[in-house]
DNA sequence: TAGCTTTGCGAAAACGTTTGCGTCTGTTCA
DNA sequence: TGAACAGACGCAAACGTTTTCGCAAAGCTA
């Protein structure tokens, strides 16, 4: 029931002017000794804190970033948040987090509430249903005011903003060639519909590894798995008819996927087929056998935003107009476990 | 590059007041058809949109509310995390997402900043370690401020505010039971320390059913883990020395890893050994072989408690002040698969 | 004692909105 | 011709802060 205690009530009540009142409790010497004591032992007393709304208008700068990613209930983006949240606070900032749900709607709807003061900057991944459309005018329109934006994961080569990305290419071709360099010499793999960037790019860094390796992968070693909720039924299908004995998933839900029904037709995993995973999450740790991974390390990649983002928005009221936009690549890592020899 | 555009500029562009500008924008009859239509033209295309600081300054209200949790890498509070935000975005509102990291320090720096106009209220979900030192002070300042919380899972009895719970022993009473009616006799549980509620009420319910059931346990059918770094040995060294054929585990991650030992042990799940797990979380749809878990509905938790704090926001401005707090228990259901009979 | 500096404080503007009320112009009616 | 009234707009306050500037009183110097 007690209201908020405002430097306006610590005035009226201390008999003295507002301006009194702010400047005793900053410490300055145009304030006497005395008052200075008195408004801050009332201040305490009373656990004043100066009302952030306030000082976001007059400092034109709210010290929140804004963080939009697909869904929360997926480990690589979970940890990002974590990441990000980690370096925010650690320099003064907050995170407001918007959920897209892979939804184009709601990533412009979220962006153009949080655009109008509610925060400094955005980091943030794109909407796959953003991806397919190629409409990024909303990115655009943020940019254009003046709000910094750094994308991560999914981004769009077309806008102009600092980017972070895995090297998908790299790391696809690594783990293919490490499959081959093992043993395995017929292999497949399991992705998305190419305009998922993470898909296209993982499929394109296995098709140049073999290229490299001297194999021509035709279409039947690849699978594309676009309808979510058939995963199973498309793995086995897929499975059925091949006679690979070595298989790059796209990510752990895949993989597992995939590992169980080659357990089902009788195969042994490492030494029939082997299998590596993209994203390395909580099934992979725990998936009979444990899961070889590309390991994408979400909480770097969140603290890599933050920080980038934090220092756009710090640098910006020094700096001049000279707007330089970097892409980061990321290192992804092997990580060696059971389902491969 | 363009600078943010406020109803100043436009009143100056246009050669009009500020409040002629503001009230032909909201369709004030005050305003002549003519002056209406041409600032609406000018500020459509300057893209015009109130600042959202300037109005919760004004009308002393964020339309945000903050959610801390300990962790968002964790199922089960990602899913809470977009029920809640579900929920928000469909009243208007936006949430920010904070992390006490299960510190008591982090959950306390975390609501002092929140809590001085930065949002409406919180939905939290308490730190362990706060839990563990009974400290809840900072609940109650915010409190007493007149901001409300809602409390969720992870909740203190003693503080006065809306609480949601999962009604854990009645599932672990239920859990137990099916284990028993399946045919194992020897139960035991794998739980956390007294101090995480979660951990004593699933004990609790373990105990009391097999009380009802007529089987005294005693607390070498207990193994309570609190380290988090050696869960499969401390798993492993206590399996060694029993011949338990049922066995619930208070989360996937204990579950996983006593199946992984059982296997190793030889023995068979669920024909030798049944096990169940709270938590229906990734781990349990891909382990083998795939988790019966107690499903605990975040989703609906985390919507519920939105909707609750949402409710006291927006009744709080009509209503007198005549509180009355509500504790809500969530159901949970047994979600059967392959670990059990 | 006149003029100077120092000390200590208050007034006011600014950030961007909304809104009650005042004001000006022009029209209508008695 | 004067009053009443409506239409269309501007002024100013308010939300809570910070900060620049101004102003008064007191102390100091000559």
């Amino acid at each position: 029931m007690p209201q908020k205690i405002t430097l306006k009530k610590i005035a009226k009540d201390l008999g003295v002017s507002i301006s009194t009142v702010s400047k005793a409790l900053r410490d300055s010497h145009e304030i006497s000794a005395e008052t200075r004591e008195k408004v801050k032992a009332y201040a305490k007393q009373y656990n004043y804190r100066p009302n952030n709304i306030a000082l976001s208008l007059k400092n034109q700068r709210t010290k929140k970033i804004g963080i939009i990613i697909p869904e929360v209930v997926h480990h690589f983006f979970a940890t990002i948040v974590q990441g990000a949240e980690e370096i925010a606070n650690e320099r003064g900032y907050h995170v407001i987090v918007c959920l897209s749900n892979e939804s184009f709607d709601k990533e412009v709807i979220n962006m153009e509430m949080l655009a109008n003061g509610s925060i400094d900057g955005f980091a943030l991944s794109i909407a796959s249903e953003t991806l397919a459309k190629k409409d990024y005018h909303h990115f655009n329109e943020v940019i254009n005011q003046g709000m910094p934006i750094v994308m991560f994961d999914r981004v769009a080569p077309e806008v102009n903003c600092d980017k972070i990305v895995i090297d998908d290419i790299a790391a696809a071709r690594r783990a293919t060639k490490y499959l081959f360099n093992k043993g395995s010499k017929k292999l497949a793999i399991i992705s998305t519909p190419d305009h998922i960037n993470v898909g296209r790019l993982r499929t394109e860094g296995f098709r140049g590894a073999m290229e490299d390796l001297g194999h021509t992968i035709s279409e039947s070693d690849i699978l594309r798995i676009g309808d979510m909720t058939t995963v199973p039924e498309q793995i086995e299908a897929f499975l059925q008819t091949s006679d690979h004995d070595g298989i790059l998933a796209v990510n752990e839900l895949f993989a597992v996927n995939t590992m169980k029904q080659l357990q089902q037709q009788g195969k042994t995993i490492p030494d029939d087929v082997q299998v590596i995973s993209f994203t390395d999450g909580m099934l992979s740790k725990y998936s009979t056998p444990r899961l070889t991974t590309i390991g994408q390390h979400g909480d770097q990649m969140g603290r890599k935003a933050a920080s980038l983002l934090i220092d756009k928005l710090e640098q910006k009221e020094v700096d001049l107009e000279q707007e330089t936009y970097v892409t980061t690549v990321l290192d992804s890592s092997l990580i060696l476990r059971d389902s491969t020899r």
